[in-house]
RNA sequence: GCCCAGAUAGCUCAGUCGGUAGAGCAUUUCACUCGUAAUGAAAAGGUCGAGAGUUCGAUUCUCUCUCUGGGCUCCA
């Protein structure tokens, strides 16, 4: 039998002569699909393109413009990477470079613990350049385990790989398992290790696949350097990462790094210099934010609706102070689990204090404050409570990690047959608030329990997941689980959304603790004249105040819609002679309940236009002697077309209408 | 906390191979009074992040610290 048979993607089949490769399927389809391919997928598996295929295979020829194809683009990618360091830095040891969204890396480890520099990311650049040009072919062979180690002898990282892996054996792998699922990708566990080879001297162990050749490559950018420890552990050694980026075309390449500096221009570190909403003075201290008038406006407008939220969801108020004597933070665990994150002890002559990292302790408090009878329950306590967590200075960035934020916290105590209900009613509460900021696209993730980080019994800590699970099921959202990303008192639901750019951001999270009402002693007297334990949920929607106001920032790019603008529109007077109207008007706009300011006629027209505009106001209202005459404005809409002649009546009707339009109380 | 890169006027940045600094925008003043994205002129604005060291002299070189950016780790 000289033949083969094979099975395409569309069903068809086809003959070819025995040892014709991926390459070959892809011929007899035609030239453009050879120039695109980049990889195969062979009986549901990945393959090399030059690689013989079976006979009754299945084969599918994936092409650079497919994830899969850009991920082997940007896998081959990191070997040359890899290449062209151990060249220009000779002993230099490589230990792992995957793909990863939108790009890849590759960690080495740099002779005399020499570091990268931007100029040694021009030189690696430059050279991997060399090597596409040369059209180095990838050779894969499959070798023993103790064959590869001889082989990678000099490379310790690869051959704690491939230890790795051995110990493991023949024991299913899980991707998921942190401890093995980098490694996963690089070995296959049975046996034998596979290795590309693109030159004499540059070998990588590799599962593959990859491209047949360097000359499939290309439209690549090397990005920054980076520090990173080696297997992710604190205690190890750092090694020295490069990432980069590659794509499968030169205009696919421009899309992605115009789409960084897109992105780059709504950071909401920028935005709040640019709109004068807020800052970060040193002087202040590192992760500490001050609100400026302007911020502040916005930052009332979140806090108003969300109080009146929470009113109309029964709800009650509570303030508590922002530093506590430290027994209360050892009843309830947090000295004991997050004293490091905690700003450090101020010694009173009578006990030592602490500022507040959470607000839970002190709620819980309130509880115990007096005799609760089961008919309080649910007991929603509200406060948004300003707490401060001493973040590693490494990790601070902007808004959307800071030391001194606000919560939007809650604390419900609750019976356990009233959970389920509260939980899922709790779910309906918090998406119907984000939709009010303009979030549709929400992701909920379930973290249970990590046994090494956490307290309480298993047989608690099962009765709060599937609590929560169960309201999950039942409300209809559709979940992810994050094994073992549960705080150390319970299980939390977290809600991620997707701005308007399409990243996520985790803002509100749903947490059910049996924990803290146990060390609080919480009780309350049921129906039966007994004392029972109440069930406590933490919660909050915004997350952080600040944190929330940096993802608003960068969902509308710092354009507020009208009800959360710092100033909703800016009279314009075309000269001085106007100026009296201008002013008239705006006390009739403010009257009305609507934040205008004026800008007087020394400066040109279209220069106070163009100011106006770069302040991203809603609305722009230019007044000259037809308005003053005729009792109208000329409206500016941000993003639409100028209107002559609009009756101040109509106007103030219709931002009446777009401030209302934005708080749907859905 | 770890690795790398930074910190110069309110903002964005240039510059000084070691001799105490400059632009644009913003601000103020003057002129211009203009109908939808930058009028012209002038003025003012900086102990060049902080401290120490080397030096006749440090914003510049070295060290430490603070803060920032990109990662790693962490995130109650």
């Amino acid at each position: 039998m000289s033949e083969i048979h094979i099975t395409l993607a569309d069903g068809s089949q086809r003959s070819f002569a025995r040892g014709a490769t991926a390459t070959d399927v892809a011929m007899s389809i035609g030239p453009r699909l050879v120039k695109a391919a980049v990889a195969a997928e062979v009986n549901g598996h990945e393959a090399d393109l030059n690689v013989a295929l079976p006979d009754g295979a299945s084969v599918a020829i994936i092409t650079g413009d497919s994830d899969g194809g850009r991920h082997v683009l940007r896998h081959s990618t990191s070997h040359v990477m890899a290449q062209a360091v151990t060249q220009l830095f000779p002993g230099a040891k490589f230990s792992i470079g995957p793909a990863i969204t939108d790009g890849f890396y590759y960690d080495f480890e740099l002779p005399g613990a020499k570091t990268f520099s931007d100029d040694d990311l021009v030189a690696v650049d430059k050279r991997m350049r060399e090597i596409i040009a040369s059209d180095q072919p990838f050779v894969r062979s499959e070798m023993s385990i103790d064959d590869a180690l001889e082989l990678f002898a000099d490379q310790p990282y690869k051959c704690e790989i491939i230890e790795r892996v051995r110990a493991l054996g023949d024991a299913p792998v899980d991707p998921d398992d942190d401890d093995v699922g980098v490694d996963a990708g690089e070995v296959d566990p049975g046996g034998t290790v596979s290795v590309y080879r693109n030159t004499p001297e540059f070998v990588d162990m590799c599962r593959g696949p990859h491209v047949p050749s360097t000359g499939k490559l290309g439209h690549f950018k090397l990005m920054k350097v980076a520090g990173a420890y080696w297997r992710g552990n604190e205690k190890g050694p750092m090694l020295q990462r490069i990432y980069g980026t590659a794509w499968d075309s030169r205009a696919a390449l421009d899309e992605h790094l115009h789409r960084l500096v897109e992105a780059e221009k709504r950071d909401h570190r920028r935005l709040a210099v640019e709109l004068d909403l807020l800052s970060f003075p040193n002087e202040l201290g590192g992760g500490l934010a001050v609100w400026h008038p302007k911020g502040a406006i916005v930052r009332k407008q979140m806090e108003d609706y969300s109080r009146q939220r929470h009113q109309d969801g029964g709800y009650q108020f509570v303030y508590t102070p922002h530093l506590a004597n430290g027994k209360l933070f050892e009843t309830s665990g947090h000295l004991a689990w997050y004293k490091d994150g905690m700003y450090p002890p101020m010694e009173m002559d009578n006990g030592t204090y602490y500022l507040k990292p959470m607000n839970c302790p002190m709620h819980c408090l309130i509880f115990r404050s007096r005799q609760r009878s089961y008919r309080e329950l649910p007991l929603r306590l509200f406060e948004l409570g300003t707490v401060y967590r001493y973040e590693r200075a490494g990790t601070l960035h902007g808004l959307m990690r800071i030391r001194g934020f606000t919560q939007d916290d809650s604390h419900i105590y609750c019976t356990e047959d009233q959970l389920q209900d509260e939980i899922a009613s709790l779910l309906d509460f918090v998406l119907s608030v984000l939709r009010a900021f303009g979030f549709t696209d929400f992701t909920a993730y379930l973290s249970t329990r990590d046994a090494k980080k956490s307290v309480g019994s298993d047989e608690i800590w099962d009765k709060a997941t599937e609590a929560l699970r169960e309201a999950l099921v039942r409300h209809g959202l559709p979940f992810k689980v994050k094994p073992g990303d549960a705080a150390f008192y319970g299980p939390k639901i977290d809600i991620d959304v997707k701005d308007a750019i399409g990243r996520s951001w985790q803002l509100s999270t749903i947490q059910c603790d049996f924990t803290l009402p146990e060390r609080f002693d919480l009780e309350y007297v049921g129906a039966d004249n007994a004392r029972h334990q109440p069930i406590m949920l933490h919660r909050a929607l915004f997350g952080s105040i600040e944190r929330f106001m940096g993802v608003l920032i960068e969902h509308f790019a710092g354009a507020f819609p009208a009800w959360l603008a710092p100033v909703q529109a800016r009279i314009l007077p075309v000269a001085t002679a106007h100026e009296a109207y201008a002013q008239t008007t705006a006390d009739a706009l403010r009257a009305a309940g609507f934040r205008v300011d004026v800008v007087e006629a020394n400066d040109q027209l279209g220069k106070r236009i163009r100011s106006a505009k770069l302040d991203k106001l809603p609305y722009v209202l230019v007044v000259g002697d037809d308005d003053v005459a005729n009792h109208t404005l000329g409206v500016n809409p941000r993003g639409g077309e100028v209107e002559r002649n609009v009756p101040v009546d109509d106007f103030v009707a219709r931002l009446g209408e777009d401030v209302d339009a934005g708080v749907v109380l859905a």
